[in-house]
RNA sequence: GGCCCCAUCGUCUAGAGGCCUAGGACGCGGCCCUCUCAAGGCCGAAACGGGGAUUCGAAUUCCCCUGGGGCCA
């Protein structure tokens, strides 16, 4: 038999991690049995619904790597694939469990219920459907019809049902009592139905078999099974998954800061990464392994495996990911890290207007001596600021560490001047100027290299010096140490 | 309120009765390396929510409680 899932968003908004963890999961699950992936898109809501959401989770999908074989857009033999352009199948199915008895109309009013559910709360007893409208007459209902009420639909649960059993494939097997359940409601009066409903017609319709979803639908189970067996229908085996949480160990939100998909990849989070993280959240091999192609994950992901328990999004750990899969990046394609640095430094304003060869390929030398110390595009300028503004920001605490000292400003100087007869500006020759220089004072290159440092980046972190004096070129490094010997006349910074 | 699910370091987790003085990873601290930072190497702090029961022996099984989450209302 073949695996067919599904995902199937609701296009009120972008792409969520907690939604995209999801349909990784599912995708992860139908690729390891060479299935087939269902895409569906849950529009009813049409206030909330737009075409641009809809489109921007196609996208978001694609970008991770989630690819589906049926869908809105490309079609499929079990469609349409979207649920507004699915009432007709609703309409038809509710009809048939009218027929069949296993639904009826319920003309109780809003107002009705309530005062029920009050009893049910003054007697201190749960509450559940009393199932007035179960045996209505053809009289009966002539006369409400009369009245004007517009009757709800009403799956009934059958009296002495036995124990309704769910196997769930990552819980196990977990039992509800049908004496627990009441009449549930799976038409509004308005026509339209529930979702327990839709999804039930939409998932056979479309011969899903396998249900992989979040934990939240778990108490849904035995309704929907309830609703398979009325139609005579297999019911399909469900997962259910745990949901994530945010740091607070709230389900995640947009209370969370940034929690959309897009959001992450603005911020230069390669999809390789998201992917392999949201694999780690929930599942782990045996070998303790975290870094895992796509491939080697489908090869090796078992549902059977998936942990129980909500986990945290921590984003400390996945720009750690980040880190490695953008120095793997490098290796084999420096030229997208290139594009995602240029396209960081575009967004913050730092690079403006057409985007030259020369310039881009300045960015791509100033990233190959990030080394490893890019692990977002952002570090670009958390360790190289420097390379894009000739107006240095001083750090203070450097400046107080380093400029202090007695000797600095002659230092700085005669390095100022042996850079600028350097018989030659690469690298060899520069480090060469800077091992004479602390050669003719006397002091390990050390002594030398920190304040140069600090003058020329105006910090104490970041590349080898060597390096980025080279990248900066002898102009800039020579008019940054003429100025950053004003600074360090002083010893402090200038009162600004 | 009723029903259901979950519970190991701050975080992700390994652990399916003895291999656990509870392992790994991120993060954190220290040391080494080193022109700084990062990377790398070494070291360290850090957890089985509580109580019963079963057993020679429980993180691992069962029960209760507590806590968190969800569905229905």
């Amino acid at each position: 038999m073949t695996v067919r899932t599904r995902y199937a968003p609701s296009p009120t908004g972008f792409l969520h991690v907690g939604g995209a963890w999801m349909a990784f999961f599912n995708w992860l699950f139908t690729r390891h049995y060479r299935g087939q992936f269902v895409l569906r898109i849950e529009d009813t809501d049409r206030t909330r619904s737009t075409e641009e959401y809809e489109t921007s989770i196609l996208e978001d999908l694609r970008w991770l790597g989630v690819d589906w074989d049926e869908g809105p857009d490309v079609g499929g033999p079990y469609g349409p694939y979207r649920q507004t352009e699915r009432s007709r199948l609703y309409h038809e199915q509710a009809q048939v469990l009218v027929a069949r008895s296993a639904a009826y109309p319920c003309y109780c009013t809003p107002e009705e219920l309530e005062a029920e559910r009050a009893r049910a709360a003054a007697e201190r007893r749960p509450y559940r459907y009393s199932g007035r409208c179960r045996e209505l007459s053809a009289t009966d209902r002539a006369l409400f019809e009369a009245q004007e009420r517009r009757p709800t639909l009403r799956f009934r649960v059958p009296a002495a049902h036995p124990t309704i059993v769910v196997e769930d494939l990552v819980l196990g097997r977990v039992e509800f009592q049908p004496g627990d359940l009441d009449d549930f409601i799976i038409v509004r009066s308005d026509g339209t139905p529930l979702y327990n409903f839709a999804n039930v017609v939409d998932d056979h319709g479309m011969r899903i078999t396998h249900i992989v979803r979040g934990s939240e639908h778990l108490s849904n189970t035995p309704r929907q099974f309830l609703m398979y067996q009325a139609f005579g229908w297999e019911h399909p085996k469900v997962a259910h998954l745990p949901v994530l949480l945010g740091v607070d160990r709230k389900k995640l939100s947009k209370r969370h800061g940034d929690t959309a998909v897009r959001d992450y990849a603005a911020q230069g989070f390669l999809p390789e990464a998201l992917v392999n993280f949201f694999a780690l959240m929930g599942w782990y091999p045996e070998d303790g392994r975290e870094v895992f192609t796509v491939p080697e994950l489908v090869e090796r992901f078992r549902i059977e495996e998936m942990g129980k328990s909500g986990a945290v999004f921590d984003v400390q750990k996945l720009t750690w990911l980040n880190g490695v899969y953008m120095q793997q990046a490098y290796r084999r394609d420096p030229d997208r890290v290139v594009d995602l640095v240029v396209g960081y430094l575009r967004r913050q304003g730092v690079l403006t207007g057409e985007v030259t060869a020369e310039r881009r390929a300045y960015v791509a030398r100033v990233a190959s001596i990030m080394g490893e110390r890019l692990r977002l595009p952002s570090d670009i300028l958390v360790y190289g600021d420097f390379f894009f503004s000739d107006d240095v920001t001083y750090d203070p605490q450097a400046v107080q560490k380093y400029f202090n000292t007695d000797g600095v400003v002659k230092m700085l100087a005669y390095m100022r001047q042996a850079l600028a007869s350097a018989p030659d500006f690469t690298l060899a020759g520069i480090e060469e100027a800077i091992t004479r220089g602390a050669e003719s004072f006397g002091v390990s290159r050390g002594v030398i290299i920190h304040p140069m440092r600090v003058a020329i980046t105006g910090k104490t972190v970041g590349p080898g010096l060597f390096e980025l004096i080279e990248v900066l070129g002898r102009e800039r490094v020579l008019a940054r140490l003429d100025k950053a010997i004003d600074v360090a006349k002083v010893g402090r910074l200038p009162s600004a």
